[in-house]
DNA sequence: GAGGCGTGGCG
DNA sequence: TCGCCAAGCCT
């Protein structure tokens, strides 16, 4: 295949069959990072109503520098990956502070950004200043896996430097914005990992995998994905109207979220008391509340786990007092509103709450 | 550097 | 129901 005969290709399809979307019109680096934050590891119908939220609430990057974090978590609530939204913020504030407000354009400068990496940055940089990196995301490794026939193992450690090599290979001087446009777009509406219609394909004639029946098995990848079982018993904890809240912390889903009172387990336990043996809060608490509410068992499926939770409202009674745990705190139903929160969480008060 | 991090959609 | 995926990054 010649040198610029791949890009070329793609670039005249992506010309009759791209979407309209609204990041693609602009060359300011600022919304063209919220979208890539965004869309990181999520699609694009899902993405959408996100990126005008922000841009809504944030129109420039001193407004999201401004913002709480909790106030950033909660808009982004249940699009998940929060780690995204808390280095959103923070990014938005050492740019605001160490770089005069002036989002970096070059490559190399926005490799030091939190939660901007290879992919990120090539994106960034080459969509709002066309600078000459190429991008190397899902799409891309799909796609050079199959035109070109390579079978090295996306999820090995060799694959990252062979599918960068294959990508700047067929990297064009110029218009380095429109092709690594071009390449993920063809990746997600023709290249598609299932059932991609060759017919149509404006590369049929050169891919190696079409030729040699293997589109179904390229890219390979070798790693498969392992479901760790958790079971979440939540305690619901109301008085006069408040409820008992935390942030959640540590190395563990929904970092920086809210929830409740929380015991996991090692199994699914249905019984209460023995849930509070040994627990001198829950054991104190119980002899002052109401069972307001006992769910059902929800079953929570994330990419690594699935969560079976249930839920305890508890009602305290108003004349006692109760000494909360360190991390919770009282919060009025309207405050619980403006909280971030997991969808397990959220789904659960917009039911039986709200 | 292998493992962890959300949610929703699809066959 | 189940597995896989969707514009990756951080530790």
């Amino acid at each position: 295949m010649k040198n610029d005969f791949f890009s070329k290709k793609i670039t005249n399809w992506y010309l009759q069959h791209k979407r309209d979307l609204p990041w693609r019109n602009t060359q300011n680096p600022y919304y063209i990072w919220l979208s890539e934050i965004i869309l990181q590891q999520t699609r694009v119908a899902q993405g959408m109503p996100y990126y005008y939220k922000f841009v809504n609430a944030f129109p420039t990057i001193q407004d999201l520098a401004n913002a709480e974090e909790n106030e950033v978590l909660r808009l982004w609530q249940g699009l998940g990956y929060y780690s995204r939204a808390r280095n959103l913020h923070k990014t938005a504030k050492m740019v605001v502070e160490d770089y005069n407000g002036i989002f970096p354009k070059k490559y190399s400068e926005l490799l030091k950004l939190k939660g901007i990496g290879t992919y990120t940055a090539a994106a960034i940089a080459s969509f709002s200043s066309g600078e000459k990196v190429a991008v190397l995301d899902g799409n891309v490794y799909r796609v050079l896996a199959r035109v070109f026939g390579e079978t090295t193992d996306i999820s090995g450690k060799d694959a990252k430097k062979v599918f960068t090599q294959l990508a700047e290979s067929v990297l064009p001087d110029d218009n380095s914005a429109m092709h690594n446009q071009a390449i993920m777009e063809f990746g997600a509406l023709q290249c598609t990992p299932a059932l991609p219609n060759c017919m149509f394909c404006p590369l049929s004639m050169e891919c190696i995998a079409y030729a040699t029946g293997r589109v179904g098995v390229l890219p390979v990848k070798s790693k498969k994905i392992k479901v760790k079982e958790r079971f979440f018993n939540y305690f619901i904890i109301e008085q006069n109207g408040n409820f008992a809240m935390r942030k959640r912390k540590g190395r563990d889903v929904w970092e920086g979220m809210y929830d409740f009172y929380l015991k996991e387990c090692e199994e699914n336990i249905q019984d209460l008391l023995y849930l509070a043996t040994e627990d001198m809060f829950l054991t104190d608490l119980m002899k002052k509340s109401l069972i307001k509410r006992e769910s059902i068992t929800y079953t929570h499926i994330l990419t690594h786990q699935r969560i079976q939770t249930k839920f305890w409202h508890l009602e305290v009674q108003e004349n006692f007092l109760v000494d909360l745990p360190q991390e919770l705190e009282w919060y009025s139903l309207n405050e619980v509103d403006d909280l971030p929160k997991s969808t397990l969480v959220n789904n659960y008060l917009k039911e039986f709450v709200f």
